[in-house]
RNA sequence: GCCGGUGUGAUGGAAUUGGUAGACGUACCGCACUCAAAAUGCGGCGGAGUAAUCCGUGCCGGUUCGAGUCCGGCCACCGGCACCA
């Protein structure tokens, strides 16, 4: 009978479906395994070959926890919000809610298709009222925690989105989805305060088993800064507040630059005696995109602020104060001490300017470039008392000296900013606030959740910049919960992020209606321990979600600070030039048509073997054929029953090997490695025709990978119940090992030839060996051997001289 | 500019972490089966050389009995951050 893969993949899918056999029980005896995917946006072009890649891993990880004896929860759902879903709606005129409902149907077809293992009772939908109810019922938590604030401010706006972004999806000055401009505007913003959480969202990483470059990735973004913040007084009265790193160069100090939206410059317009000059530069500032800011990077522009002047606090001297858009208002206190000996771009802009440059730090040549010593040994030159000092030393006698004279004080920074969390846009969580003219914001009336997401005549954005909600006049009126009187609805909706920052929680307890997660799930399950996914969500998803977890931690929800134990990461598979899949390109595969051609199994097991899981791969269409091939021949060795339960002895060194090979590969993310070791096991049992029990322990093995065929396989071998729930196959150490081994003999270091030796022979008899190797005896004519090194059961070097 | 990563046959990639470079697969070549082709099975496959041998893991140098692996200096490509004081 021919290898019909059709008929064996909808055959044991069903089954698998039916008798419900990936469910998931919480507070069974077993201990539990929680693997987790990133949860798939539900795309209209449905699922492509990139996907299956970590999926398949992950799904090898989970059945291998089952056969290892794990109660294992490796869940699927849908993160369904989003823009592609609401563009695509209002250009084909539909509801976002059909075009969801049709794109989650595709994905879960195509997912069955592939033979996952997934728990589908507990499949959520980011979409679904039930489970945004407490998408919303987290912000009003961190809402009435104070973690939760509208502000005014200046935001990154998509001219073609038409909506705010977060800064972490803004990419090189566009937007991260479609690649439009992005400018500045002035908005009132829901943010939630994730700064709050920057030290501990640092700190905790260290204990975290995440892939190295992922804990780098967020450290950076968190950007964690340390030096004091130093308050200098002005000719006009108020101080001025600056955060330096380098407090140490406070004597080299010789002006001041405030970003050009501090607060001061308003204070001080009365006397400032250039204020239209002021204006004017304020004003090109606010016009520049982050793309032209960060473009006009090399020249330094600024205005200085006459009529003001700072007092250096060490110096006495007063000193300039200007505006410069290199100064940003949203970091640290939005205005510097400029110290242009030490520091390029002050020194840029002294140059610019005409400013003093003075040397603080010695070792350099500050008049043709600032002098950034490189360690901290350097010495304190024209700095009075820290004269003489190292600049390790003086820091902390600066800060010290300015603590002392209450001008100062150590301090912290990080570049992570506060999230910002509303979106002009229909296709997203409502915001569950109202606002009062007397009584301010508010949860809305009877704090009911969910609110609902109203049914709309247009899901346009605006061009005002208002969200499509706030023209629904009846929905947005509506009573104070306080005073009763008028108030309005909260029309912005909030970004796609939300619904994924906590849907974890959410697969442990998927049909509780009084609780985001009931207790004795969260309990049970405690949280992730295994959660693959792409590099592209590291300071997105993955430092939202730890950030919200966090606060659910605080708030006594979930018993653990952490959401995930361990974080890896998968590359994307490219198309065959080795150039990223794309519909542009034209270089997109369709998972459905391998799977036609070949079969579910052949596809999960070429995404595997494809190369090293954690860097990117080309797709090879031919390439796929070899992985068919060696499920032909699976089929061909084991489609008639075979003899013997016991290990044929011509196989079994091979078989423990393999299952040793096998297991610790998978553990390690090296599953190409994996499979080539079950290829040459093949390759052996067409050498060596193996038992019942040889066939046991291929299946067994190959089922995570592989899993109809072989589920097909055990039923044609009469084997007792179901492939996938036997027991991981053991292996004994002793019996992996040769009674004799080929080792390498080298004279001189290079290669000349192999000898067999005992296992564990002693070094003498493997020299002895070696010398009366005949290629070695012929080499050793005329020469003295003058040392030997042996390498157990692998190599002897001969070190031979010229005999004189 | 800063921080990561990578560089191995025609090709995707292996290499017990300093010990026989190229496992496994693809492509290609040969043989068997076939009228023939496909499929399948078996064998070959880094380069040069008839051979003995020599050369070979981006480039140059070093450490070592021994380097794809460690160190120093370059080059190329990929990713992240980027006026963060």
């Amino acid at each position: 009978m021919k290898y019909n893969f059709a008929a064996i993949e909808k055959k044991w899918q069903n089954y698998w479906q039916e008798h419900k056999t990936y469910a998931a029980v919480t507070g069974s005896e077993k201990p539990k395994y929680y693997a987790l995917i990133e949860f798939p946006y539900p795309s209209g072009e449905g699922l492509h070959v990139g996907h299956p890649r970590p999926y398949t891993a992950l799904d090898i990880v989970a059945r291998k926890r089952r056969m290892q004896g794990y109660n294992v929860l490796f869940p699927i759902g849908y993160d369904a919000f989003g823009l592609p879903t609401e563009n695509y709606a209002i250009k084909n005129h539909m509801h976002p809610r059909e075009v969801t409902k049709r794109n989650i149907a595709r994905f879960s077809s195509q997912l069955h298709m592939l033979g996952f293992s997934f728990d589908w009772d507990r499949c959520v939908d980011t979409t679904d009222p039930k489970y945004y109810k407490w998408t919303q019922w987290i912000f009003l938590q961190m809402f009435q925690h104070g973690l939760a604030y509208k502000t005014k401010m200046p935001v990154n706006w998509c001219t073609s989105c038409k909506c705010v972004l977060a800064n972490e999806e803004v990419v090189n000055g566009v937007c991260e989805r479609c690649g439009s401009e992005v400018i500045r505007k002035e908005k009132s913003q829901w943010m939630l305060a994730i700064t709050k959480y920057a030290q501990r969202l640092l700190d905790d990483l260290d204990d975290l088993d995440y892939i190295e470059r992922v804990k780098t990735q967020q450290r950076n973004w968190i950007g964690r800064s340390t030096g004091a913040e130093v308050k200098f007084a002005t000719t006009a009265g108020d101080e001025m507040v600056v955060f330096t790193t380098r407090p140490d160069t406070l004597f080299g100090a010789t002006y001041m630059v405030m970003a050009p939206e501090h607060a001061l410059v308003e204070k001080w317009a009365d006397r400032l005696t250039n204020l239209d000059e002021v204006r004017a530069y304020q004003e090109s500032a606010a016009r520049k995109s982050d793309f032209e800011r960060t473009e006009l990077a090399k020249e330094k522009t600024g205005v200085e602020l006459q009529g003001v002047r700072a007092v250096n606090p060490v110096t006495g001297a007063e000193i300039p104060i200007f505006l410069s858009d290199y100064v940003l208002a949203s970091y640290g206190t939005g205005a510097i001490m400029a110290v242009p000996g030490h520091d390029q771009r002050d020194w840029d802009f002294a140059k610019a300017f005409g400013l003093p440059i003075v040397e603080v730090v010695a070792g350099g040549d500050i008049t043709q470039e600032a002098f950034v010593a490189k360690d901290d040994s350097a010495k304190m030159v024209n700095s009075g008392f820290l004269d003489g000092m190292t600049v390790k030393d003086a820091i902390p006698t600066m800060i010290r000296w300015l603590e002392g004279k209450g001008l100062g004080k150590e301090m912290v920074n990080y570049k992570l900013r506060d999230w910002v969390f509303s979106r002009q846009r229909y296709w997203g969580e409502p915001i569950p606030l109202v606002y009062c003219e007397k009584c301010g914001w508010d949860p809305p009336p009877g704090d009911q959740l969910p609110l609902t997401l109203p049914d709309v005549e247009s899901y346009e954005p605006t061009d005002d910049g208002e969200s499509p909600l706030s023209k629904m006049t009846d929905w947005v009126n509506t009573t104070c919960p306080h005073c009763g009187g008028p108030a309005k609805r909260e029309t912005d909706t909030m970004p796609q992020w939300a619904g994924s920052s906590w849907y974890f929680l959410r697969y442990m307890d998927p049909h509780n209606d009084e609780a985001l997660v009931g207790k004795d799930a969260v309990n049970y399950w405690h949280q992730v321990d295994w959660y693959n996914g792409g590099m592209e969500h590291t300071t997105l998803h993955l430092l939202y979600s730890r950030f919200c977890h966090k606060f659910l931690y605080d708030i006594g929800v979930v018993p653990t600070k952490e959401p995930y134990a361990k974080r890896t990461s998968h590359g994307m598979i490219l198309g065959e030039g080795g150039e990223k899949m794309s519909k542009s390109r034209g270089n997109v595969v369709n998972p459905n048509d391998i799977v036609a051609e070949f079969g579910a199994d052949t596809l999960r097991l070429y995404i595997m073997f494809i190369g090293d899981f954690e860097k990117a791969a080309p797709w090879n269409a031919t390439a796929v054929k070899g992985c068919k091939r060696f499920l032909d021949r699976v089929w061909n060795l084991a489609e008639k029953p075979a003899q013997g339960d016991a290990y044929t002895p011509a196989n079994e060194k091979e078989i423990h090997r393999t299952i040793q090979k096998v297991g610790e590969d998978i553990e390690n993310m090296k599953f190409n490695t994996a499979i080539a070791a079950m290829m040459s096991l093949v390759n052996r049992f067409y050498e060596h025709a193996p038992s019942r029990g040889d066939l046991k322990a291929l299946l067994t093995l190959l089922s995570p990978f592989a899993p109809h065929i072989c589920e097909e396989l055990w039923q044609l071998q009469g084997l007792e119940g179901l492939c996938s729930q036997q027991p991981w196959p053991e292996f004994d150490p002793a019996k992996t090992v040769d009674s004799e081994k080929e080792i390498a003999v080298q004279v001189n270091g290079k290669l000349r030839s192999t000898v067999v030796v005992p296992m564990d022979a002693e070094d003498s008899a493997v020299v002895a060996a070696a010398c009366a190797d005949e290629k070695i005896a012929r080499l050793m004519e005329g020469m003295t051997l003058v040392k030997t090194i042996v390498v157990k059961n692998k190599l002897v070097n001969l070190i031979l001289k010229p005999a004189k």
